[in-house]
DNA sequence: GGTTTATTGTTGCACTATGCGACAATAATA
DNA sequence: TATTATTGTCGCATAGTGCAACAATAAACC
């Protein structure tokens, strides 16, 4: 859980929203060849996936829209819910005492955000390029890392981001998840360090080209030229955009 | 959400449960030739999945497994969490007031049990044979149903079913599904008739055969005699019980 | 301008998985 | 003893994939 929308929420005694019950998205990016996350830090040094509450009169999957649109500036985000934590060794006041302390604010111990929660994951794919980070009132920045590089992050965040990429993985061919993450266009080289970085492993590349090919989802555009001492590699569009 | 354990749940207030989250189980068996789901019956007519509440200081997943426990008898049960149902739309008092009020309690309208609920979805595979169903302290009865003859179920119980079995589905090659819900030992024709029911479809014989073999999980025991005025066929085991 | 270099698109071959049909084996029944 | 229904297995056609090879080619180099 990360108890954001501070000082406002922080404040507020948890009122207008449901008690104990709060939500953590893992926001994926791709750039460069590199997997992203998009995480909090805190100036009492901590990272925390971005996350919120659920209003008393909205819908679970709606609440994790509308923070993640705070959190993104993006609209209509691909965004799943995968799994749901609930165990009671996730609730420790600590970490988000320190970092209300750190912001001048000394809670005490019966503050509605230092009670035990349960929190439902939900994993989001962006188009890195149109994201446009902003912080949350209790973080000190909201930014990428390298997934590859990522900091220690606070309570259970890292089981999180690790079932996370887990249903990313199982998810890759039957959803759409390249076209959620690429731009609109790219070549079939990007489109295949995009699959192995997720998968974690090296493709064959004529196999890898012939089943992308074949699905149908692609469409073949124009050439791409500049792109160094070679054969100029086409440019793919995904056909169907859902 | 299926708000059982009463009365002593009913009259306590709430207290001692983590308030507004709930959770139902997808109760799957499997019993000659036919999918089977455990449900509730309540004395004004209604059915609903069963359910509970986790307590103040127990893992969201060992609350599950208690219920489950209560409503089966069984420990040890498969059981997997699916999805969390959080639509403000779920959020109607009424089917469970009528259930309350048929059973002599008139409760106030902010009673606990009538306010909002965010319910975790879980779908658990036992063996028909071995459960003995329990009911709780406001159902009438817990008891099997044919999955394909399934009454009305209260509220969005019939959503969770849906979304149950299609994670069902998925999952059927994965994990060893099979292995819970068949008894020790079964012919072939048992093995396929269960994932022709799952999957509801009809699947080749011959290929069944095969691909199941050559997985390696199935260990050929006996011959089955006196199945019929055919071939006797031979009873197998999984190996992989995990 | 000709040559080199790295990458791309494509094809052939081997291997595996699967749908489908066929056939012999066989346990109970008539 | 013959019949019947079901089972275990095999052969063939087809689809998908790993792997290697090869020509095409855009930029870089001399």
């Amino acid at each position: 859980m990360s108890e954001q929308n501070a000082p406002d929420v922080t404040l507020s005694a948890g009122k207008g929203f449901l008690p104990g019950l709060a939500l953590d998205a893992v926001v994926f990016g791709f750039h460069e060849g590199q997997l992203k996350i998009l995480l909090l830090t805190y100036e009492s040094g901590t990272c925390a996936l971005p996350g919120g509450f659920i209003r008393d009169r909205e819908d679970l999957n709606q609440a994790a829209r509308r923070m993640l649109f705070e959190r993104t500036g993006l609209d209509e985000i691909y965004l799943e819910q995968f799994y749901t934590f609930g165990d009671l060794a996730r609730f420790d006041p600590n970490p988000l005492r320190g970092i209300m302390v750190s912001k001048g604010f000394t809670p005490p111990d019966d503050h509605w955000l230092l009670q035990r929660f349960v929190t439902v994951g939900y994993y989001a794919l962006v188009d890195f390029t149109k994201t446009v980070p902003k912080t949350d009132g209790l973080a000190d920045s909201c930014s990428w890392f390298d997934f590859t590089d990522m900091p220690a992050l606070m309570l259970d965040h890292r089981v999180i981001v690790g079932k996370a990429l887990e249903t990313l993985r199982t998810n890759l061919d039957h959803k759409l998840i390249g076209s959620n993450l690429l731009e609109e266009t790219f070549t079939m080289a990007d489109l295949q360090r995009l699959y192995e970085t997720i998968l974690g492993k090296s493709l064959n590349r004529s196999s890898f080209q012939r089943s992308m090919l074949g699905s149908g989802m692609l469409e073949r555009i124009d050439k791409k030229y500049g792109g160094g001492a070679h054969k100029a590699p086409y440019v793919y569009r995904f056909l169907t955009k859902e």
